[in-house]
DNA sequence: TGAAATTTCTACATTATGTAGAAGTCTAAG
DNA sequence: CTTAGACTTCTACATAATGTAGAAATTTCA
């Protein structure tokens, strides 16, 4: 249940860095700006609405997205930060796993120093 | 390129489990035993010979799995460990995050004591 | 040398996702 | 109140991943 498409990947992103909840349209227009991924220079596609509106309705299936159905061009947010759900997506995948400390002793193995430094202050010392 | 089928996911659990490269039809036997997930007692259908190596195939594919042409009865092994992949996984989900501390800020307030104990001493107190 | 075992090819069903036209609904201007 | 234009919902199709396996090709061993 996890994992998304490119253009939903692109759509949650936006909706990510936006505060606001905001509308369909607007979604498309910075969609059609964003270079596309890959490093070819194609100015590509702006997209049709309907297809943004496809996407944040499958969104809001998965209950990433909410909408406000009261304001008339409907708004949409992202129901949880970026940060959050990533840190969900990440127990997600080690909780199925039954060797759970071995991982983590992988994962700790890769990070940066700086980040294990902010680990050890997040774990206090006790 | 990281999410795996239930079926795929189930060999590989089965290739984990192996120290030894085994073959189809021994994946084959040992999947015909394991109740297949869901609760429903079904005692379920043992699945053709040529669907586990298919599935082979595609874990292959993917670099998960590796076989030995020598012996005649080719046999597979999962290439890394689970803790490896699982680790892998996590790491792959994370670096797609600008905000990693702000991720594993969020992670490291859901894992057990008895983990973060772990992790304390794994990043060691330097 | 063949029959049996094994592997590779080919194929089909299902689901997820990208994509959008067609059709229905609502709102605001007149 | 009426209706054109904006907005939303339905419906649909293409592509790719996965589950599933028969048919065909290949290998082995008796």
């Amino acid at each position: 249940m996890a994992t998304l498409g490119d253009l939903e990947r692109a759509v949650m992103d936006l909706l990510w860095e936006h505060p606001e909840a905001i509308t369909a349209n607007a979604l498309r227009d910075l969609l059609s700006q964003r270079p596309s991924g890959d490093g070819d220079g194609q100015e590509s596609r702006p997209l049709a609405v309907t297809t943004v509106l496809t996407v944040l309705s499958r969104l809001e299936k998965k209950g990433l997205v909410e909408r406000e159905r009261s304001s008339r061009p409907h708004r949409y947010r992202a129901v949880t930060s970026r940060a959050d759900h990533t840190a969900e997506l990440m127990l997600e995948v080690l909780g199925s796993a039954p060797d759970r400390e071995a991982v983590l002793a992988r994962f700790i193995g890769t990070v940066s120093e700086g980040e294990a430094a902010t680990l050890r202050k997040l774990l206090g010392r006790d």
